[in-house]
DNA sequence: GAGCACTGC
């Protein structure tokens, strides 16, 4: 959710009063009314009857010395660029486009890279809908930040106009469109948010679905929820982009909606297997990468490896190679190889080592060599134990595909493939499995429910996920109590959906009022969505004894402190840029707790560490992670609570003394199990927070079932529990148990 | 005493 609900609500107004074409600003107020047009034969736009327009008709107004849409001359710019659309492929199509989406209101686009349809197809619609005439807009989602900002930018130069005015984007923390915008590129995780307090989209004449190739867990939502809007709206229109082959699926999906096919613009690639498995396909690629350079002509290298600590084994340096990881060098990319260490001497050559982010969302120019070793690290999760982990894994027929195709991009190149032509026919499944079945589905559950999905059993997923991880999300959401026992969404369950966070994480925000701490808890929950890159960073003059969920609120009040200084930060070994990026979304949280009367509190900070300041974070903490709880057994080691998995605290971890009960924000499942980023809770806490989880009835057998067992008891029989356990014997020689691990 | 594909609200 951006800025200023005000901000868009006034919006929402001017858009709702289209009394007025705003494409006829020029003319005296009463030619500009709708159907005003018509009496003023001189506009390019006079003709034109909404969704009855023809590709010659909108070629003309572009052709033309006005700007329809704005009433300004055309720049010359703009015709320069405009020459540049008319080459793209998909300008071909565009009198087929507008059959296909006149006669329909689901079209399946199939476009490859370099067809132009993430940029025109959407000003194709602009000239036939004409949306602002409606008092409506043209959205078009895309996966990622970045592609909508940039592709929007585009947009406005080839239309010629500012960017933020008829055309602009919208994506979190960024509304960069205005009352005229009438194209609007966004991500796709903000239209399903604003589905969520709009449910038929009401603001849309028409939407683009972008890259629905990519399957993420918001355009496969967004995809259900298309099918359920058009049936009660038949005036919206709706266009789904994909770039591969399996559009065969989209059609079937959207009642065998019509397929119009746009080639993209690239080179054969000739594809070389090898003989026999490669056993380390680290060293393979490498390998390849130096015959490639020995034997080969000209032309940069692009190598798919599954993540960063890969790439540091593909950093060699020779002959005029360059070597950097997309992460680290997202500029030198770009850049030229290198030129003949000696004048004669044989050119440089550019080597991209690269995770699959280079598949589908990254072109570079000049890559003619790709080297797959066909794995990449994919999300899975394990129902059973409710653990989501990353696992190396084979790649896909479509993913090789994609790889080998980025090849092909300047001229004629070659992919080779570090597995046998057989591996590739009989062993890679056909696509890779959508993110919705290899989640946890906490989220997309609450989403469902908060858009109005009342029959989520029945709900027309694309791909239906596993009913067992189904059912642990409805599980977690009851347990929560967003959801009843009835799957009825509880006005808590609401309140939780408002919030950009996880189903856990907004909980535990929402309830850190009634422990007096919010204001901390929202710190806190503002570091743990930045954890990857600020957690590990709580040095040691920041930690915690009790935790690192602590550690990460000294983090936080340490930089204000500082006044987000940024030497300051480096003078400490932490992340800047994570810093302000964890206090910006805080700023985004803080006002929607203000909007939604969420109390901002905090406890008396001077009376710590006795008094009730870190109690009542970490009573917070355990509303919402009441559920990630380990017990530490007399063994030493961790075992998480009901699923009975033997886990080690991360090493990372700050917690210094045995702590027989932990909250765990995060199970890394590596070679070992171990919990990141824990804080220490009690056990009484566990049974007064959350009695329905802690239903002993539902426990395996276990330590700490036991000793919760004695707690109820003591406590039935009157005495106080406060020493329950064995943690305040262990305190007092709390360093060495630690250095007993 | 270990290691983190990528993205998004």
């Amino acid at each position: 959710m951006s800025d200023s609900r005000e901000k868009k609500r006034q919006k929402q107004e001017a858009e709702a009063a289209p009394k007025e074409n705003p494409y006829l600003a020029h003319l005296p107020a009463e030619e500009r009314l709708v159907g005003g047009a018509a009496s003023n034969e001189s506009h390019p736009l006079a003709s034109f009857v909404s969704g009855a327009t023809t590709a010659e008709q909108a070629e003309k107004a572009e052709d033309g010395i006005v700007n329809p849409f704005t009433n300004k001359p055309f720049s010359d710019r703009y015709r320069k660029i405009l020459q540049g659309r008319r080459k793209l492929p998909v300008n071909r199509h565009r009198q087929e486009f507008l059959d296909l989406i006149h006669n329909n209101q689901v079209v399946i686009l199939v476009g490859e890279t370099g067809s132009g349809k993430t940029t025109q197809i959407p000003q194709y619609l602009v000239f036939d809908d004409l949306p602002a005439f409606k008092g409506r807009k043209i959205a078009c989602t895309q996966p990622r930040r970045l592609a909508a900002m940039s592709v929007a930018q585009r947009v406005a130069e080839e239309m010629d106009v500012v960017l933020s005015q008829e055309v602009g984007y919208n994506i979190r923390f960024e509304d960069c469109t205005s009352a005229n915008t009438m194209l609007q590129y966004m991500t796709d995780g903000m239209l399903l948010r604003e589905a969520m307090n709009d449910p038929l989209l009401s603001r849309y004449s028409a939407i683009i679905l972008d890259e629905a190739h990519d399957r993420t867990l918001s355009t496969d939502i967004l995809m259900g929820l298309m099918k359920e809007i058009i049936k009660k709206r038949d005036d919206l229109k709706v266009v789904v982009m994909s770039a591969t082959l399996d559009a065969g699926k989209f059609q079937k999906y959207f009642n065998d909606a019509p397929l119009m096919n746009v080639p993209g613009r690239t080179f054969p690639v000739e594809i070389y297997y090898t003989p026999e498995p490669e056993s380390d396909y680290l060293e393979a690629a490498i390998f390849t990468a130096a015959q490639i350079h020995r034997t080969e002509d000209a032309g940069d290298i692009l190598m798919f490896l599954t993540g960063e600590e890969d790439q540091d084994g593909g950093g060699t340096d020779a002959g005029g190679w360059t070597s950097q990881g997309v992460a680290l060098a997202q500029k030198r990319i770009y850049e030229d190889a290198p030129p003949p260490k000696t004048p004669g001497g044989r050119p440089g050559r550019k080597i991209v080592v690269s995770t699959n982010i280079a598949e589908t969302s990254l072109t570079i120019d000049g890559i003619v060599y790709v080297i797959d070793p066909g794995f990449s690290k994919q999300k899975v999760y394990n129902p059973r134990i409710r653990v989501e982990s990353l696992l190396v894994s084979p790649i896909s027929k479509a993913s090789a595909q994609q790889r080998s195709g980025r090849a092909g991009r300047t001229r004629p190149g070659k992919c080779f493939r570090l597995y046998t032509e057989n591996a590739f026919m009989k062993e890679l499944i056909e696509t890779t499995y959508p993110e919705i079945l290899r989640s946890n589905l906490g989220t997309v559950v609450l989403q469902l429910k908060k858009l109005g999905i009342d029959d989520l059993v029945h709900f027309d997923f694309m791909d239906p996920p596993a009913p067992e991880t189904m059912m642990r999300a409805l599980e977690l959401l009851n347990y929560l109590g967003a959801l009843d026992d009835d799957g009825e969404m509880t006005p808590l369950g609401r309140l939780m959906a408002d919030f950009p966070l996880d189903p856990q994480l907004a909980k535990m925000l929402i309830e850190s009022a009634r422990y007096g701490c919010s204001n901390e808890v929202l710190t806190i929950v503002s570091m743990l969505n930045e954890h990857r890159k600020a957690a590990d960073e709580a040095k040691a003059q920041f930690s915690h004894p009790d935790g690192d969920h602590l550690s990460l609120l000294n983090v936080y009040h340490a930089f204000k402190s500082a006044n987000e200084d940024q030497k300051w930060c480096f003078d400490n070994f932490l992340n800047f840029r994570a810093l302000k990026s964890a206090d910006n979304v805080r700023s985004q949280l803080k006002r929607l707790m203000e909007r939604w009367d969420v109390d901002l509190l905090s406890l008396p900070f001077d009376e710590r560490p006795k008094g009730p300041y870190y109690t009542g974070i970490r009573k917070a903490l355990t509303a919402g992670y009441f559920m990630q709880v380990a017990h530490q057994e007399r063994s030493n080691n961790y075992l998480t609570v009901k699923d009975n998995q033997v886990v080690r605290l991360h090493p990372s971890s700050c917690l210094d003394h045995a702590a027989e009960w932990v909250i765990y924000n995060e199970f890394v499942l590596t070679n070992q199990n171990y919990i990141r980023t824990v804080t220490e809770v009690k056990a009484e806490w566990l049974l007064e927070i959350a009695p329905a989880f802690y239903d002993l009835d539902t426990f395996p057998n276990c330590e700490g079932k036991r000793v919760l067992e004695k707690l109820i008891m003591r406590k039935k029989s009157g005495r106080s529990g406060r020493d329950e356990g064995r943690s305040d014997r262990d305190r007092k020689d709390g360093k060495d148990s630690k250095r007993r691990r």
